[in-house]
DNA sequence: GCCAACGTTGGC
DNA sequence: GCCAACGTTGGC
């Protein structure tokens, strides 16, 4: 069934309604290289949970899913763009991106402060202070996320 | 706006 | 390869 993982965006940037809306988006401008790699890790059908960071209260607002494998980001050699770094090139990238499809939102955002108290989440990723902006989570977590949220997974 | 956490850079 | 300086993230 794939694995599950959470995904951070600043909902001023990009917010889940704006996933809504689109369908679908590429996932550009991660240069962090842990979080690269975890994205080169993911597959097909594999479901996110959508983060809003930098929100008021930051929490995981709804659920997506990958639908395309990890690819060069191209805006990293586009010269003038904000995420240009001059270190990838095409015959060469530094850094990959994946696209996510919208799936729902969830009926209530399960702010931070709820996934630190709630029992089963002590060891998440995102409870535990991470900067980390893709992080791995469990089936487990993802269940407890998604049931707290009040959507169906 | 502050600042702690933490990742990256670059001199040695 | 160490580590100090620096920059960024992101909660508060």
């Amino acid at each position: 069934m794939g694995r599950c993982w959470l995904m951070k965006s600043e909902p001023d940037v990009y917010s889940i309604a704006d996933l809504e809306r689109d369908g679908s988006t590429c996932w550009e401008g991660v240069r962090n290289y842990q979080a690269r790699n975890l994205m080169r890790e993911m597959e097909i059908g594999d479901r996110v949970l959508f983060y809003h960071s930098n929100a008021k209260p930051p929490g995981v607002v709804g659920l997506a899913r990958v639908c395309r494998l990890a690819y060069p980001d191209h805006f990293s050699w586009e010269e003038g763009h904000k995420y240009f770094d001059p270190k990838s090139t095409p015959d060469s990238p530094r850094w990959w991106m994946v696209d996510v499809e919208y799936v729902d939102t969830l009926p209530r955002m399960v702010a931070l402060n709820e996934l630190k108290e709630e029992p089963g989440l002590e060891n998440m990723v995102v409870t535990r202070r991470s900067r980390l902006s893709v992080q791995p989570v469990t089936d487990d977590e993802y269940e407890i996320v998604v049931r707290m949220g009040g959507g169906r997974s």
